[in-house]
DNA sequence: ACACTAATGGAACACTGTTCTATAGAGGGC
DNA sequence: GCCCTCTATAGAACAGTGTTCCATTAGTGT
């Protein structure tokens, strides 16, 4: 009973997938730093060349996953019922739980920098899709008399600052705020009060 | 006319600026990626080695860039006139251009997560002592009648939730939103306003 | 069953942070 | 001015990184 002269062949419809989930996998449990090559070829029980030959090393799995990421959210994102501000606000909150439900990627698409990582255009693309749907959001209540003065594409900006910003430190853990979901919510309805229609008396 | 056998010793007292003023510039210039203990030697003109004996290897360095910022940040914080609202509305203001001014400082702090750098205990007190200063803010409004019903503490990190998100994005430079001082002002005030006052009629 | 494709292990390259070494220049006491 | 201590220097070395090349050989399609 000989050990094998060297590991069998993991079949090629089984490789993509491993590799994928070997890279959330890394990601959510030892995090940015963990993520190696070998580490993710380890796990995937696969050898380092394969993401050579599969894809495109490193930054060619990064790829994927911001891809991944963002095709994911963009669709989290898609709420469309007859009231423009509810679409909105539950929009904002899909952001988050996207967020929270999908760490590893919302980590490549929003958190970590990764050494020589630079999304190609079509996945930049992507993003650029992903935030015109916030856009959107915000048209279909400027129909409705919300956002009175701004630009569509400013207070998209301010209403993705905002949950951006309150998501990415509740994600790195330095979130003050007793009841997270709660304070969210707050910061949301606060801000579309706070920018919608003027306060004068009527 | 002989090259010296080695590069002259840099005199004990320009090793620290020289290193630090290193760090700044390749940070600001070149991005965190170009931030190695040898380019940082090179551009100080100084050897590896000393990064050693004078700081304790590269995370020392980085932190004293966080300590520098959260100083100079808490400090920029501190405005107190006799209007809280003004108040909070010029602190947020001085919190964007302390990004703007200090790049290198601001990503060290708060945009890029440097490989096993973990700031040390007095470090992140600084940086929670510098959330208070917000907090502060809160209370001084609260006084006046803003912010009612929520906690101080929840209340500044919306704000800074907000102000966080506007400036990372726009750092990294994917700030769709024309006029961006503009923008983040209406973003801030906004949310002042929001979370103001109840809006029920008088 | 046979041929072709491609997954494997291993060596190798340039780079990273870091430690250790011997050398010799800078600074202070006389 | 002289000498002695301190320390900044150059360089090798280590483990780790992403990446490329290689011969071997196990899967896969016919």
């Amino acid at each position: 009973m000989a050990m094998p002269r060297r590991m069998l062949r993991t079949p090629s419809q089984r490789i993509e997938p491993a590799v994928l989930g070997a890279v959330v996998y890394i990601l959510n449990e030892d995090g940015p730093d963990g993520l190696t090559v070998r580490a993710i070829a380890k796990r995937a029980k696969v050898a380092p060349m394969t993401i050579y030959n599969h894809f495109n090393g490193k930054n060619g799995l990064l790829e994927i996953v911001w891809t991944d990421g963002f095709s994911t959210l963009q669709q989290a994102l898609g709420i469309e019922t007859g009231d423009p501000a509810h679409d909105l606000i539950a929009s904002a909150l899909a952001y988050r739980n996207f967020a929270l439900e999908h760490r590893a990627h919302y980590t490549v698409m929003f958190i970590h920098h990764f050494d020589g990582f630079v999304p190609s255009i079509p996945a930049t693309q992507l993003a650029a899709q992903t935030f015109q749907v916030l856009v959107n959001h915000i048209q279909r209540c400027q129909a409705v008399g919300l956002f009175e003065g701004y630009s569509a594409t400013n207070a998209a900006q301010m209403m993705w600052s905002a949950c951006h910003g309150y998501v990415s430190i509740e994600l790195t853990s330095v979130n003050f705020s007793s009841d997270h979901e709660g304070t969210f919510r707050s910061l949301i309805t606060g801000l579309l009060r706070g920018l919608g229609p003027s306060l004068s008396t009527p």
